[in-house]
DNA sequence: TTGTATGCGTTATCAG
DNA sequence: CTGATAACGCATACAA
């Protein structure tokens, strides 16, 4: 069996023997690691060649029970890691947040609070093991999240529908101003009966989209009365399309509030022998993986949400250097994609 | 800031607190602390007590400065996050990672190295950050790999493709008994006609998910030349499958090597008015969202992703204690996921 | 079984 | 601009 433990390492070398390299004390090394503008140039050269030399990379432990700072970052999540991550958006977003911190020296920290109803991860980001938290995939009746006020810095991926004390920071993106654009591709790609499969209609972002369907055809003076809800899902979609169709026979464009709603629309468009775009024009939301697993690709409202996970690292960012007047609401706007559905 | 419920942020409280509170030393209160066997009952309790009432949390950086052990663990990616975790098989699997992380102390650390071709992160496992680490989602040609042996106990996410120059530790799945596991059950069905649609002749997991293919029908005297290789897409699949369908008219079933190649094959054989599964079976493989998403589930091979994760978190905290023999290869069994397209 | 003393590697507060 | 020197909170040999 070989050695799986052995730690051939030598002594890690230290600020101490930086400075004995460099010929100077422990305060300087440290001064020039962290950058600081009053060590003269050619000491600071000297001592980042020791650093080069010796392979010297400081230790976080040591850094951070001096300092009191850890230069880690917790990435909350209220809810089964599995589901969190098989959500494309949530992977992007994540994708995002990595991709900024890259260039920092914060590392980012994975803290689920799934069974337990959040004191456990609580407990961690209280304790002072992080710096600041980026809250995703939180939920109404998460109501745990309000005891990590008062404690880090918090950013929150989407508006929060919790009973927080004080306002949250949050990045968001423009549900209502996406619902119109896509409304709007269906209205000047000449559409004029149009009608919308939308979201739960406790869901925020659902109605957010449905009231930019609404105004959109509001301001084309269009009906806007051919409104299903469904649940989010494939077979919903399907449904709520059948529903449409029995009830407007005129009916020449769709706009779906998710991707995976419009492919079992474009299913049940298909068996009833409907010709899209030709009959019907569809348009969809998220830009999911399922907006391209169809025969036709789906035209669809992409979120931003990679640049929604470096926004909240760049607020977050703000915050933990004190900024001041950071913005609260920090929205990213919706881009339409066009693929052959619409 | 608004004051929260709870402990009004004082000075978090520290070891010499909870001893001062418990009438005994610093020493003895992180004896408990830690579990150590050789404290007297009625003073653990004692102890205990204190820490209860004064909430003390024990602070990481100073626990870890002092003992050179983090108590966190890298969940080390090396590729593009977005895609990693877009990937079910890898959401799933850092589920089941987390899951089994949640009864322990150790704290996952996200570690991506996508564009510096590993010297950051090398860095940051190599520098006494974390305790171990488990590498997911490596590719041959990962070279950089190598740089982390002889630092801390790793182990990989499927055998790694690497040269390492000692025996390295992973968990990985049966594809050989996949593939026949799904091929078997389309015989068992009786069917006689039996082809593939293979994976990239790259993959090793595509390879063995062949050979078991190919080992069921030999054990049934079944012919096993009806093979054609596609890359993994919905598209690749549905090509596939119309090469097939011309090569061998007699066919009755299909194993595709992923679910999304079947559902290319699926919609390939709808579009020619084949029947599923009256006149092709068709079995997948993954079962991802993608197996439930068309309107004919798809009987699919899953792959025990979570607990392959649970499993490298048991291994690696085995390797963690000292524990010398642990097994250096970890196979977990897949299991077949009967719907409706076989 | 328990207490004492020391050190872990940095940061930060002083002087100089 | 630079160098001593005291924290930082905990673990752990060593003593008792």
């Amino acid at each position: 069996m070989p050695t799986v433990t052995g730690h051939p390492e030598r002594h890690a070398p230290t600020l101490e023997a930086v400075a004995e390299a460099a010929g100077v004390s422990r305060a300087t090394v440290s001064r020039v690691v962290n950058g600081s503008p009053s060590v003269r140039g050619a000491v600071v050269e000297a001592v980042q060649k020791a650093i080069a030399d010796l392979g010297y990379v400081p230790n976080r432990a040591a850094r951070s029970l001096a300092s009191s700072r850890t230069h880690s970052i917790a990435l909350l999540v209220p809810e089964d890691v599995s589901r969190f991550f098989g959500d494309p958006y949530f992977a992007s977003f994540t994708g995002g947040l990595d991709r900024r911190l890259a260039d920092t020296e914060y590392v980012l920290n994975l803290v689920v609070a799934r069974d337990d109803p959040g004191r456990k991860a609580v407990r961690y980001v209280r304790g002072g093991n992080v710096d600041g938290a980026i809250v995703v995939s939180h939920h109404r009746g998460h109501d745990f999240l309000r005891q990590l006020e008062g404690s880090v810095p918090i950013v929150y991926g989407g508006r929060p529908d919790v009973a927080l004390s004080a306002e949250p920071v949050f990045v968001d993106v423009d549900n209502e101003a996406g619902g119109h654009l896509a409304t709007r591709h269906l209205i000047e790609s000449g559409r004029t009966r149009i009608a919308t499969i939308a979201g739960p209609e406790d869901m925020p972002a659902a109605l957010d989209r449905l009231a930019g369907f609404r105004r959109a055809l509001r301001e084309a003076g269009l009906p806007d009365d051919a409104v299903v809800h469904a649940n989010f899902t494939a077979s919903g979609g399907a449904e709520a399309m059948r529903t449409l169709l029995s009830r407007h026979s005129d009916l020449d464009a769709v706009f779906s509030a998710s991707d995976l709603m419009a492919s079992g629309a474009l299913t049940a468009l298909a068996s009833r022998g409907v010709d899209v775009p030709g009959d019907v024009a569809i348009v969809g939301y998220d830009d999911s993986p399922a907006a391209t697993w169809g025969e036709i690709g789906l035209t669809t409202v992409r979120q931003p949400s990679e640049l929604m996970g470096a926004t909240a690292v760049d607020v977050l960012l703000r915050l933990l250097a004190g900024d001041a007047d950071v913005p609260h609401e920090n929205i990213v706007q919706t881009e339409l994609v066009i693929r052959d559905s619409a």
